[in-house]
DNA sequence: CGAAAAATACCAACTTCTTGGTATATGCCG
DNA sequence: CGGCATATACCAAGAAGTTGGTATTTTTCG
């Protein structure tokens, strides 16, 4: 016998017969793969993933009766050791947060490459997320975008160095005294650069600062 | 000749010349390459950009006299046609998310591909945006954690209604005194509450409740 | 160079928050 | 009924933040 390899054990739910069996073939033709059960709807799916606690469930999005996304959620609380991979013809962002806030694992567009559905499994495995490369990079655009929401405005540009770092660590609830300590500064220094900080952006209490930082995006 | 093809103008900074002289090679190697400039600190790299515009600036982060980041920052703002691509030994998330405030248009990894800087270099060129693989997997993953934070739930459940109407006002950044007014009651049952809300969340003091409440997103 | 900006530092008066107490009234559940 | 949770209210000491001053040194920039 040849060496032994742990066996991944894999529900399919698809739809459509002819590309199940197709994606069956196509994954059993990896030696560490093993399909334990085949599903045509979301309902299928949820109970077939109850009855064989497979290591990674592929799920399609569109399915009658039951979302993948929907059964997406419900394998993920009924069997938490069970990985989803989302697999899907749409790069809709809409569809990729609800998968991401259902839990899934991972995100494949159908046009990815075999290979990348083939790592997506393996990976998902061992608790690590995988996403095609036009679904990461939205998700990334998405996070700059987010992140850069403060970039465009006002006030905050008239801030110096020192006054940005003196906010961050106001912002996250540090008393002038530690924020002396922690920069080796005097406390009379640290009060002086956030007065200014205060001034600058008109506002008017520690609480109005931190709140500033949040919607700044400069922390949290 | 051959087919004209617009050459790309860069300008490269590290400090460390031998690293800088082999990657402008490296980068001349591409026919529509053309290093316009070169820099050994960050004040250098500013200057540089000013003097010759160029389509990209690949900055190291680790320089004296300024950071690539500060860099980055004033090029940025200085040549808004400059698209800036961080190259650092760092995949650190502070280092990354300070690069994307910058505003960098790519932050690749010094142990990259060769190919995945030539790509970078393009992309950036258009507009778009180019990422090392392991960036992108951690900025993919950091924004699937904060999607999931919410709906984990402990200590907030313990609250009652009063404690949590008193919570939103607080976090708000309404004072004892205000909130007293608010809701018609004496300021020392105001601060009651608020001290039981302190000692069920564990926390202890008004600027650790405004961040509970930004996390629990009970405001915003 | 010289002026402006930034960073550093100190004092004092006043406000607000924090924490240690204590106390009463009300409604709910076993 | 009798406890328990909840909501209400008060006092006082000490910690922290706010505001109005002032002042020196370093850095930056025209």
């Amino acid at each position: 016998m040849g060496t032994y390899v742990k066996q991944i054990r894999i529900l399919l739910a698809d739809d459509h017969n002819v590309m199940r069996k197709g994606l069956r073939l196509l994954l059993e033709s990896e030696s560490d793969f093993t399909v334990v059960g085949e599903a045509a709807d979301g309902r299928q799916a949820v109970a077939k993933a109850e009855e064989t606690k497979p290591d990674v469930a592929v799920l399609d999005i569109a399915m009658p009766n039951l979302s993948g996304i929907e059964a997406a959620q419900r394998i993920i609380s009924e069997c938490p050791h069970t990985a989803v991979v989302i697999l899907s013809m749409h790069s809709d962002e809409g569809y990729v947060l609800r998968a991401l806030k259902a839990g899934a694992k991972g995100y494949l567009l159908k046009d990815s490459a075999e290979g990348d559905l083939i790592a997506a499994i393996h990976v998902v495995c061992q608790g690590k997320t995988f996403f095609s490369p036009e679904i990461s990079k939205m998700l990334v655009e998405d996070y700059i975008r987010e992140i850069r929401t403060r970039g465009v405005d006002d006030s905050y540009e008239l801030l110096t160095s020192r006054e940005r770092e003196i906010l961050q660590l106001s912002a996250e609830g540090r008393t002038n005294k530690e924020i002396a300590a922690a920069l080796n500064l005097s406390p009379y220094t640290v009060e002086t650069h956030r007065r200014n900080l205060l001034e600058k952006l008109d506002l008017h209490s520690a609480a109005e600062l931190i709140l500033y930082a949040v919607r700044k995006r400069v922390i949290s």
